[in-house]
DNA sequence: CCAAAGTAATAGTATTACTATCAATAATGA
DNA sequence: TCATTATTGATAGTAATACTATTACTTTGG
C-alpha cells in the first residue's frame, strides 16, 4: 500500500495556486512546512511571512505558489480529501455486501489515528489535524459561492457523493442519503473535535471511538434490503 | 410571548466584555450593528474600524466593551444558544410524552425562519445567519481551551446537554446521547449551510427542510420505551 | 554558452489591530 | 449647585499583516 501510494500524485483544482507546488523543491517545502506550522501556530496566526521565515524563503517567492493563505489552505484540505477519496475506492473495491462496504468506507473517513504513508513532503498525521481544525474555514467564507463555481471543493463534495451512493446500495428507499453522507463526514471531525476540547457534550472517549457513534448513527437509519 | 420575552434580559458570561453592552446606549448599537455588519461583510473582513464609521463613533470607544472581535462573536453566540435555550425550556416545558418533548426541542434548534421577537436592538434573523456560517469559528481557535476553562461555552454546552437529557428520557439504553444531541445540533447548522452553498450534499431544499432530516435521524436511532 | 525561468532581496503601501493620552461632555451624589 | 466621576470622542502612534513592484542573481535546458 505504502509503495503503491507513493508513486500516485494526488491532484488538486489548478485554479487555487499559481505554480504548482508539486513541480519544484520551493514547491514541496512550502506545502511541507505550511501544515507544521499551521498545526503549530493556528490557521489565524499563520502568515506567509513566517512560513518564509521558517523555511529559509521570502515571503514573495510563497507568493508566486499561492495568492494568499486562502488559497493555501483550500489546496490543502483538497489534496486530504482527494487522499481519503483514493484509500476509500481502493479500501471498499470488491466488496460486495452492501452494508460492509458501506461500514469499510466510514472506516476509512473516520480514521482517528491516520498513518504517514511517506508521501515525500506530507505529514499526514499534521494534515488530519488541521483539518478536524481549520478544514470548515475553508468554505465558511463570503467568496464561498463563487469559489464553489470554480471548482474549489468539487473533491470534498465527490467523496460525500460516493458515501451517499453506499447508502443508497444498503438501503434505496432510504429518503435523505446525501444529507445523512454530509451529516456523517462531518460528525465524524466534529466528535473529534469534542473530544478534545469539549468532552462534556460527546460520548466519544478512549474507549469508544467517533467511527463506533457515527457507524451506528448511519446503519440504525438503513433498513437493509433482505 | 414577544411580551413575555421583551422583558428577559439575556445573560452572557461577562467575561467576555469590559463593560457590559446592555449598560449603555453606544453598548446596545455596537450590538445592534455589529450583527448588521458581520452578515453583510462576513466576520473575516469585519473590524471595529468599520463598525466605528458605520454607527458614527469612535474605534476606542468600541474596545471599551470589548477586547476584540472574537470576543464580541463570543458574545454573540451567547446570546444566540442562551435565546434558544430559553425558548427550549419555555416550548418544552409540560410536555409529559418524551418523544413529543425531544421532537418539540429539535424543532426550536432546527427553526430555520427565526422571528425577530422585538429584543429591542437585536436582529435574530440576522444573528441566527450568523450563526450558520460564523459560529463555529468562536471555538476553532488554538485559545478553546483556555477559554473553556473560562467558560466562555457553557451555554451552548448547556443547551447539548439538555437535548441529550431528552434523548435520553426517550431511551435511556442508548449509548450515545451527548453524541447524538451535538451531532444534531451541528447537523442542523450545517444542512442550513448547504441547502444555501453546497446544493449537491444535501437533501434539504425548498420541501425538504433540515428540521425534518434531523428529526428523523435522531428519532430512528432511539427505541422508544413502550 | 546563452536565454529563459525560477528565486531572492529590497522596498514600499494600505490596512489591521490594537494602545495611550487628553479633552469634552454627561450623569451623579454630597 | 458644585465637584467628582464615568463615558465618549479625537488624535496619534506602533507593530504586524497582506500584499505589489522592481531588480538582480542563479539555475537549467536547448
Amino acid at each position: 500500500m505504502k509503495q503503491l501510494l507513493s508513486n500516485i500524485k494526488i491532484n488538486v483544482n489548478d485554479q487555487v495556486f499559481n505554480k504548482d507546488p508539486e513541480s519544484s523543491e520551493l514547491g514541496k517545502k512550502i506545502i511541507e512546512n505550511s501544515i507544521i506550522l499551521i498545526d503549530e501556530l493556528g490557521f489565524d496566526s499563520f502568515t506567509f511571512k513566517k512560513l518564509g521565515d521558517h523555511i529559509g524563503s521570502n515571503e514573495s517567492s510563497i507568493y508566486r505558489y499561492f495568492d494568499n493563505k486562502h488559497k493555501l489552505l483550500i489546496y490543502l484540505t483538497s489534496w486530504y480529501w482527494a487522499w481519503i477519496e483514493y484509500l476509500l475506492v481502493f479500501t471498499t473495491n470488491g466488496i460486495a455486501n452492501p452494508l460492509e462496504k458501506l461500514k469499510k468506507g466510514l472506516e476509512v473517513v473516520a480514521q482517528e489515528n491516520v498513518l504517514d504513508f511517506g508521501f515525500s513532503h506530507i505529514n499526514e498525521v499534521l494534515l488530519h489535524k488541521i483539518i478536524i481544525s481549520e478544514s470548515s474555514k475553508s468554505y465558511l467564507t463570503k467568496e464561498v459561492d463563487a469559489e464553489n463555481k470554480d471548482g474549489y471543493f468539487m473533491i470534498y463534495k465527490r467523496l460525500v457523493k460516493r458515501i451517499s451512493e453506499m447508502i443508497l446500495e444498503v438501503d434505496p428507499s432510504y429518503e435523505f442519503p446525501q444529507s445523512l453522507a454530509s451529516t456523517a463526514v462531518e460528525s465524524v471531525l466534529h466528535q473529534q473535535f469534542l473530544k478534545q476540547h469539549f468532552l462534556s457534550i460527546t460520548n466519544c472517549n478512549d474507549q469508544v471511538s467517533p467511527l463506533q457513534f457515527v457507524t451506528d448513527l448511519v446503519v440504525n437509519n438503513l433498513n437493509p434490503i433482505k
